[in-house]
DNA sequence: CTAATGATGTCCT
DNA sequence: GGACATCATTAGA
């Protein structure tokens, strides 16, 4: 399990990785670090590795929010690659994507699960101030284990929509993915359909666009 | 173990 | 009115 990474700050994410095609977007952003510094609430630094993600992508995907043209809440996804878009689901909890594709094409990835690195203390903080807690029972590795949950690891509200994720200036960014130690095999991806949105219909639904990284412990639910 | 359900804001048909 | 890019708890097999 990967530890130990507090001694320096990993480089920050590359935005030319994001500008391009969503799924190549989503599939570099597996492993890479979500990072959370000034949190309003529990304070100190939380960093964490991304491990499940969803690509949403604009126009033909009736799975978006973008589907739609732009509105008051989906803006965000219209503008440059590398901002935040966060938005309220169920009335109750936030989730936060990663705006893909050139200003002007809506398309974003859903952080759904992270596997916690640093911060883990502060990460239960945050839970405390929120709708769904923590408890002493909650294993480390299930704190940010699914999208709701990311938030409220993180403390991101709807205050964070529109942050740059590749300055490492911003309260909350990203970080590019730990180095792979020597002879170490590669991660392997895993993909499904991705999940909630049965409304959409085919092909949305079939579509294989929730990636993740086998065998992590923090992934939101098991794959078909 | 799986299934049902409540909470609850916003946008949809 | 219905469904939702969700989570936790309770009821039931």
């Amino acid at each position: 399990m990967p530890q130990a990474t507090a001694g320096r700050p990993p480089p920050p994410f590359d935005r030319a990785l994001l500008a391009g095609p969503t799924l190549e977007a989503a599939r570099a952003l597996l492993g890479a670090r979500l990072v959370r510094v000034g949190h309003p609430t529990a304070g100190d630094r939380i960093v964490g590795r991304i491990v499940e993600v969803e690509a949403y992508l604009g126009g033909d995907d009736r799975a978006s929010h973008a589907r739609m043209g732009p509105t008051p809440r989906n803006r965000p996804m219209f503008g440059p690659p590398g901002r935040a878009y966060v938005y309220l689901v169920y009335g109750m909890h936030r989730c936060i994507n990663i705006v893909t594709e050139q200003e002007g094409r809506a398309a974003a990835v859903l952080i759904r699960a992270v596997e916690p690195l640093e911060g883990i203390p502060a990460m239960r903080r945050s839970r405390a101030a929120t709708r769904t807690p923590a408890t002493p029972r909650t294993p480390d590795h299930r704190l940010a284990a699914g999208p709701g949950l990311v938030a409220a690891a993180f403390g991101i509200g709807l205050d964070c929509n529109g942050l740059d994720l590749c300055d490492t200036a911003s309260p909350l960014h990203l970080a590019a993915p730990g180095p792979i130690a020597h002879g170490q095999p590669a991660d392997t991806v895993l993909a499904g359909p991705r999940v909630g949105i049965g409304q959409a219909g085919e092909p949305a639904v079939s579509a294989p666009w929730r990636l993740a990284i086998a065998g992590s412990p923090a992934l939101s639910r098991p794959f078909a």
